[in-house]
RNA sequence: GCCACUUUAGCUCAGCAGGUAGAGCAUCACCAUGGUAAGGUGGGGGUCACCGGUUCAAAUCCGGUAAGUGGCUCCA
C-alpha cells in the first residue's frame, strides 16, 4: 500500500498509509480532539470524517466548537429533517436542504397538503426518535442509472442526480442514514446521534433552484446546536433581533406608521419620525452643497415620454405606477427614478467643459410599485424619497469624480457611526442581457472602470453578477438589517447611455460637442431606508443630534419646581433644543423610567438645590450615575455632544 | 406576485369543544406632593380587519377580499 503525505495547520508533515481518514489522524493526535471532532477539512474543503484520503494534501481536523462545526451539525439536522419527513408524509418530494446563517432548512412539496406549523411538533418527535436511533449516516455511491431509479417517483431528485451527475462524470453520491437517501454534496456527521439539541422555527416558501418561473416549494426552517445552551443563545438573539426591528422601535417611539387603508407601502411619519427624518436632510443637504452639489427640486410626475425616452417604459416598467390618462391624449407618469428629472436640469441651459463636473442633487420623491410581499415597515415602501446626484463629467474626470464621491460617502459613515457594511461590484447578469440596455462594448468598458478605481483605491469588494441597473454598473454599499437580511444603503452607478438616449453634450476647449457621462450615487438611500436602518443600528437609541426629543426636564415637585424648569425649558428651547418639562401628576421615579424608555439623550431633573443654585441635575440615557452642573455647564457639554453627531471617537 | 401563517381596545396580547368580549400598558378623573426605572382608586374606550356562507345562535366553523408576518423572487 502506498503512502501519502498529510500537512497539518501547524505545518507538520507527516506520512500515513493511503485511505486514512479524518477520524483516524483525530484519533493519533489525542483521544480529546477524537472526541470533539466531528468531520475534516481537506486543501481547504470540508470532507465528511470517514471520507477515505487518498492523496497528499493538508488537512484540519474540525471540531464541534468551530463555525464550519455547525455547518456539519446544520448539514447533519437538516438531513434528519428531512428523514423524518419522509417517513411522516410518503408521498414528499424533496428539493434541497442545507446549512444556513444561523441554522438550516430543507425544502419539500406535498401535494396532499404542505407543511405547517401545526406539524412542528409530529416532526420534532419523529426527528428525536431518528436522533435517538443514532443512525449511522454513510456516504454511498451510485452510477447515475442507479440512483435514478431509486428516485424515480421525485422528479426535484430526478433533476437534482443529473446536476450531480454531470458534475461528477456520471458518478453520484448520497448519505444515507436508516432508510433515506440524501443526494447531495454536503458534508454531515457520521451519525444522526450528535446532533443534541435542535428546534424547528418556520416555513416559507421558496422557488425550485430559486427560479420564479419553477414551482414553489414548502422550505422548513431550524437551527441546531451541540449544546442547549447554544440553542437558548441563539434564541435569545432571534428575540432582540425582533426587538430591534425599526417597525417595532417604530411603534414605540411613535416614529412612523402605515395604515392598509390608506395604502400599503405608503408610510406616514409622525413628528417623531419627522424629526429624525428632518434632522438626516438638512444633514446631508448641507454637507453636499459644501461638496459642490447644488440641490433643486423637480416633479415627481411628468409626461410617460419622458420615461420612453429614458427606456425606465421598456426596462422598468413592472415596477412603475400605471400612467395616469388625463383624457386628452396627455399621460402622467409618477417617476420611479429621479434621472431624467436631472437630465433636464442639465440640458436646461447649453453645458461648457467648464461646467463639468455638473452635480445635481436632489431629496427626490419616487414612486415605484413594489410588489405587495416584498413591502417591509420603512425599509421597502412605495413611495420614496432618495438622497440622490448624478453628476455629468468628461469622460476623463470619472475617476477622480467616483473618489470624491466616496470620499464624501465615508464621510457622511463617519459622521453617522456606520461601521459595518462592505462594497458591492454590481454586473449585468451575462446570461440574461436583454434586461439590460444591449451595448456591450459599454458594459465592458464601465465594468472595468469601476474595478480598476476600487482596486486603485485599495478597498475591499466583492462581485456580483446581476445586480446592475439596467443602464450601467453599479458600486453598492452592503448593510444588514436586524433580522439579518442584506440591503444597499450606498450607491455610485457609472452611466454611459442616458446621456446618449437624451443627446447630452457639452462644448469642449476644442470648441467642439462632446458627450458627458452620468454618475448616478446614492449617500444615504432613501430618508425611508436610512431612517429604519438608524433605528435598529441605534437600537432606538439615537444620538443626540437626531434624538426627537433631546431633554426631558423633571422639576421635583411640580408646584415648587415648574417656574425654574420653565425658565430652563425657554432658554434651552432658545438654543435650539428639543426640550420639554414633564410636569404630569407622577412620582418622579416614574418619570424618570418613561424617560429612560422613550431613550430621551438626557434627563434634567431639578428641585430646591438647582433652584437655588441655579443648576441642573443630569443624568444621560443609558447611565444611572447623575451629576450637578452649572446651565452654562451643562449647555456646552450638550453642544459638543450635538456637534460630534453619532461618531464615537469623540465621545 | 408566490407559499405558509396571522388579523380581538391607541399598544402588547388572552378568550375560540360556537351562546354577541377580557388583562396589562396607555388615556381621562380624583386622591397622593414624591430627589433618579412603574403610588392608589375609579371611569371611558371594541359593529372581535372586511364581505359572504353554515347554524336557532359565529370573535370562535367554512369561503372570498385586503393588510401584516416569515421566507422566495425582485429592490433604495
Amino acid at each position: 500500500m502506498s503512502k501519502i503525505n498529510i500537512t497539518f495547520p501547524d505545518g507538520a508533515i507527516k506520512e500515513y498509509e493511503q485511505g486514512i481518514t479524518t477520524r483516524k489522524l483525530a484519533e493519533s493526535i489525542s483521544t480529546s480532539l477524537a472526541k470533539k471532532a466531528v468531520a475534516g477539512k481537506f486543501n481547504g474543503e470540508l470532507i465528511d470524517y470517514d471520507q477515505v484520503l487518498n492523496s497528499d494534501g493538508s488537512i484540519e481536523i474540525i471540531t464541534k466548537d468551530s463555525e464550519d462545526g455547525l455547518i456539519v451539525l446544520w448539514n447533519t439536522a437538516a438531513q434528519i429533517l428531512a428523514n423524518a419527513l419522509s417517513d411522516l408524509y410518503p408521498e414528499m418530494k424533496f428539493g434541497q436542504g442545507q446549512a444556513t446563517e444561523h441554522g438550516f432548512y430543507f425544502d419539500t412539496d406535498n401535494q396532499a397538503g404542505q407543511v405547517g406549523e401545526a406539524d412542528f411538533e409530529k416532526i420534532t418527535a419523529k426527528m428525536n426518535k431518528i436522533i435517538k436511533q443514532n443512525l449511522k449516516i454513510e456516504k454511498v455511491s451510485y452510477s447515475k442509472d442507479e440512483a435514478l431509479a431509486l428516485v424515480a417517483n421525485d422528479p426535484y431528485q430526478k433533476e437534482l442526480v443529473n446536476d450531480l451527475a454531470s458534475a461528477n462524470s456520471g458518478q453520484v453520491f448520497a448519505h444515507k442514514q436508516g432508510e433515506f437517501l440524501d443526494f447531495s454534496n454536503n458534508v454531515v456527521l457520521p451519525s444522526t446521534g450528535a446532533v443534541k439539541v435542535f428546534k424547528i422555527l418556520s416555513v416559507a416558501g421558496a422557488y425550485w433552484k430559486g427560479a420564479s418561473s419553477n414551482p414553489m416549494l414548502q422550505r422548513v426552517y431550524g437551527t441546531a446546536f451541540y449544546k442547549q445552551k447554544d440553542l437558548d443563545v441563539e434564541l435569545v438573539r432571534r428575540e432582540e433581533a425582533h426587538e430591534r426591528d425599526h417597525r417595532v422601535i417604530g411603534n414605540k417611539l411613535d416614529l412612523f406608521f402605515v395604515d392598509p387603508k390608506v395604502g400599503a407601502g405608503l408610510p406616514y411619519w409622525m413628528p417623531n419620525g419627522a424629526t429624525i427624518r428632518r434632522t438626516i436632510e438638512r444633514y446631508i443637504i448641507d454637507k453636499e452643497v459644501g461638496d459642490g452639489y447644488e440641490h433643486v427640486y423637480t416633479p415627481v410626475l411628468a409626461n410617460l415620454d419622458l420615461y420612453k425616452q429614458s427606456g425606465h417604459w421598456d426596462h422598468y416598467r413592472e415596477d412603475m405606477f400605471p400612467p395616469m390618462d388625463m383624457g386628452d391624449g396627455e399621460m402622467l407618469e409618477l417617476r420611479p427614478m429621479n434621472c431624467p428629472s436631472h437630465i433636464q436640469v442639465y440640458n436646461h441651459h447649453k453645458r461648457s467643459y467648464r461646467d463639468l463636473p455638473l452635480r445635481i442633487a436632489e431629496l427626490g420623491m419616487m414612486h415605484r410599485y413594489e410588489k405587495s410581499g416584498a413591502l417591509t415597515g420603512l425599509s421597502r415602501v412605495r413611495e420614496m424619497t432618495l438622497n440622490d446626484g448624478h453628476t455629468f463629467v468628461a469622460p476623463d474626470q470619472i475617476e477622480e469624480e467616483f473618489k470624491k464621491i466616496l470620499q464624501l460617502m465615508v464621510e457622511v459613515y463617519n459622521d453617522f457611526d456606520v461601521t459595518d457594511y462592505r462594497f458591492r461590484l454590481s454586473y449585468r447578469d451575462p446570461k440574461n442581457t436583454e434586461k439590460y440596455f444591449d451595448d456591450n462594448e459599454m458594459w465592458e468598458k464601465s465594468q472595468k472602470m469601476l474595478k480598476a478605481a476600487m482596486d486603485d483605491l485599495n478597498l475591499e469588494y466583492f462581485e456580483a453578477e446581476g445586480e446592475a441597473a439596467f443602464y450601467g454598473p453599479k458600486l453598492d454599499v452592503q448593510t444588514k438589517t436586524a433580522l439579518g437580511g442584506e440591503e444597499t444603503l450606498s450607491t455610485i452607478q457609472l452611466d454611459f447611455l442616458l446621456p446618449q438616449r437624451f443627446d447630452l453634450k457639452y462644448v469642449g476647449a476644442d470648441g467642439q460637442e462632446h458627450r458627458p457621462v452620468m454618475i448616478h450615487r446614492g449617500i444615504i438611500s432613501t430618508m425611508e431606508r436610512f431612517t429604519a436602518y438608524l433605528t435598529e443600528m441605534y437600537k432606538g437609541a439615537f444620538p443626540t443630534w437626531l434624538a426627537p426629543k433631546q431633554i426631558e426636564i423633571i422639576p421635583v415637585k411640580n408646584d415648587l419646581h415648574f417656574d425654574y424648569a420653565a425658565k430652563l425649558k425657554n432658554k434651552l428651547s432658545a438654543h435650539h433644543i428639543r426640550v420639554s418639562i414633564d410636569d404630569r401628576n407622577e412620582k418622579m421615579g416614574y418619570k424618570i423610567r418613561q424617560a429612560q424608555v422613550n431613550k430621551v439623550p438626557y434627563t434634567l431633573v431639578v428641585g430646591d438645590s438647582e433652584t437655588a443654585n441655579n443648576t441642573v441635575t443630569v443624568r444621560q440615557y443609558g447611565q444611572e450615575d447623575t451629576k450637578e452642573m452649572s446651565q452654562a455647564d451643562f449647555i456646552a457639554m450638550f453642544s459638543k455632544d450635538i456637534e460630534s453627531y453619532s461618531r464615537q471617537e469623540t465621545k
